[in-house]
DNA sequence: GGCCAGTAGTGTGTCTGATATAGTACCAGA
DNA sequence: TCTGGTACTATATCAGACACACTACTGGCC
């Protein structure tokens, strides 16, 4: 019943830093960006996220995992476990031709919504 | 049973126009930006996202009409019946000081979230 | 007189992605 | 031994967007 989802209304409101689903579709595209250089492991790629933005933006880990399930699933990365044979087990994650291809096509996608949205938000109503 | 929706990946695949979800949780603040000057029909919404956008992106009728009655229920916008007394009735919206309010601050978050997005996206892997 | 396309709005059900919440398991240092 | 950080997993829930289907009025065309 209790509902705790930071939205865009709650956060003019409440000044909550981030209405988190504005970055919603793009998860992937994240995951993949970082991946583009060489493999991480999972949570790694938490730690990239969240400090590329200086902490200002954190993608949840369960959010994470559940992404990287599914991109795997869909053959854009490729997972295979570390050989820390001494506890901590990694699971690494390693981006595929398919994934970067999906990476440049989402790349162009993501241009198009800056643009769209930009337009939209500018529009001052022509007194036509 | 059937899935339909078109997502990031399956654009890559089959060349699908746009994924629609990278708008998602921004159609609100659309919706307002598009009231900004003068009070609009929905119907009229509708073909001023569609055409603002040359076509290129269409917010469908439902999601539109769903997003009036959220906007309503949270009181940043309101709505009025015209008076078309012959045919086609039309329901006007008049974006509110609140609704305002939210608008100036989805704004902001927009460029925040531009800005997150075009971070993680250019992170070149620094070979640290 | 009938048909169709366009305009205008509503209702229901479903899918996806993100999250809350909780848990397992290992390790290092105080 | 206890705590905090690392690393990954599992389950349930929610909101937003959409597909699909529907009502209803108008004007133009045949």
């Amino acid at each position: 019943m209790t509902k705790d989802k930071t939205t865009a209304r709650d956060a003019a409101k409440t000044s909550e830093p981030f209405a988190s689903d504005l970055l919603r579709g793009h998860t992937d595209t994240i995951v993949l960006a970082v991946l583009r250089s060489h493999d991480r492991y999972g949570y790694e790629i938490y730690k990239v996220i969240r400090d590329a933005t200086g902490g200002e933006h954190e993608i949840k880990e369960a959010t994470l995992y559940a992404t990287f399930r599914r991109l795997e699933k869909d053959g854009l990365v490729e997972a295979y476990w570390g050989d820390e044979t001494q506890g901590g087990r990694r699971k690494y994650y390693r981006i595929t031709d398919a994934g970067r291809a999906v990476f440049r096509r989402a790349v162009a996608d993501w241009t198009a919504t800056q643009r769209i949205i930009d337009t939209l938000l500018n529009l001052k109503g022509n007194p036509s």
